[in-house]
DNA sequence: AGTAATCCCTGGCAGC
DNA sequence: TGCTGCCAGGGATTAC
């Protein structure tokens, strides 16, 4: 579940490695996961383009080509890694220890459903178990017409993310502060981890509908959201099931989460038991006395 | 328009 | 042991 630590670390990770190499050839395996245009198309397309630089916004990665946009956004269980033609491909990849996969560089297996391949002999595969993810091609012209990434909200790293407009961004919104955090439209990049990481940290419940929260909780909410996400990048992202770094390591950020995947575990500040409930159909973890459902 | 529910997909796991 | 059924979850789509 890559969210924005996760997305940005793969980021990094592929600058040094893919920038300024020229795909000679594309392998698209899996037609499911390519909305626009259709596959043959973008292999096409994607042919002779050399990556001038990768950028992100949100959960969605970008790669500048020639005369492309590429959008990509991994959904559930997407993989983006280099493949080194000078390296061994690790078996290990596909062996489950102690509940996470191993992984380095990979060959290709059945959930790698696209591979661009440079003239320079070496990789980038693409791997989706689950099969959410999307690739969207625009020509650099055309790129107004991608309107699922224009109409993204706050970039919550960046300079643009002020208290003013994180406040504005609350008007006339009547559902809970946990499915708000997961509105790509509200700040862009949180999914259901740093969601639930955000509220334990600014000590708000995830239920509360976000029309009751007081302008202190607001505040508390716009420093935590940047704070988790950081020290998500900071650890390398959270790997628990399918994430991977761009070299195909894991991330250690599972292991600082103060409530995600912690049911029954005792809460960091104050020994209670970690509950967890259903909210918008998703998992939400969080702690009863830190996360009060009611304001003092 | 804003919100809630449904669906897509596979691997892992509980239960028998 | 092997089968069945359920669950996880981002976001597009549909329904209201």
């Amino acid at each position: 579940m890559p969210e924005l630590p996760e997305v940005e670390t793969i980021r990094l990770g592929l600058l040094g490695r893919v920038c300024n190499k020229r795909i000679e050839r594309v392998e698209i395996r899996c037609h499911r996961i390519i909305l626009r245009p259709q596959p043959r198309e973008m292999a096409a397309a994607l042919g002779g383009q050399m990556i001038r630089d990768i950028q992100r916004r949100g959960k969605f990665l970008l790669f500048q080509l020639d005369d492309y946009r590429l959008l990509v956004h991994l959904g559930m269980s997407g993989q983006l890694t280099y493949w080194d033609q000078t390296q061994r491909d690790d078996q290990r990849f596909f062996t489950t220890v102690t509940g996470l996969q191993q992984a380095r560089q990979h060959a290709v297996d059945k959930h790698t459903h696209v591979s661009l391949y440079f003239d320079d002999g070496n990789a980038m595969h693409y791997r989706d178990i689950r099969q959410f993810g999307k690739w969207r091609l625009y020509r650099t012209e055309a790129f107004d017409e991608a309107r699922e990434f224009l109409q993204l909200g706050l970039e919550p790293l960046d300079k643009g993310y002020t208290l003013s407009r994180f406040m504005e961004s609350f008007r006339g919104r009547k559902l809970r502060i946990k499915s708000l955090l997961l509105n790509q439209n509200f700040v862009a990049g949180v999914g259901n981890i740093y969601a639930d990481e955000a509220l334990f940290e600014a000590g708000i419940h995830p239920e509360r509908f976000v029309h009751s929260l007081s302008i202190e909780e607001k505040q508390r909410l716009f420093r935590a959201i940047p704070k988790v996400l950081r020290r998500g990048l900071k650890h390398g992202g959270t790997s628990f099931q399918n994430y991977f770094n761009a070299d195909g390591e894991a991330g250690t950020n599972q292991e600082t989460l103060r409530v995600y995947g912690r049911e029954g575990g005792k809460c960091h500040r104050c020994r209670t038991p970690i509950v967890r409930i259903v909210v918008s159909q998703r998992g939400t973890h969080f702690c009863q006395r830190c996360q009060p459902a009611k304001r003092k």
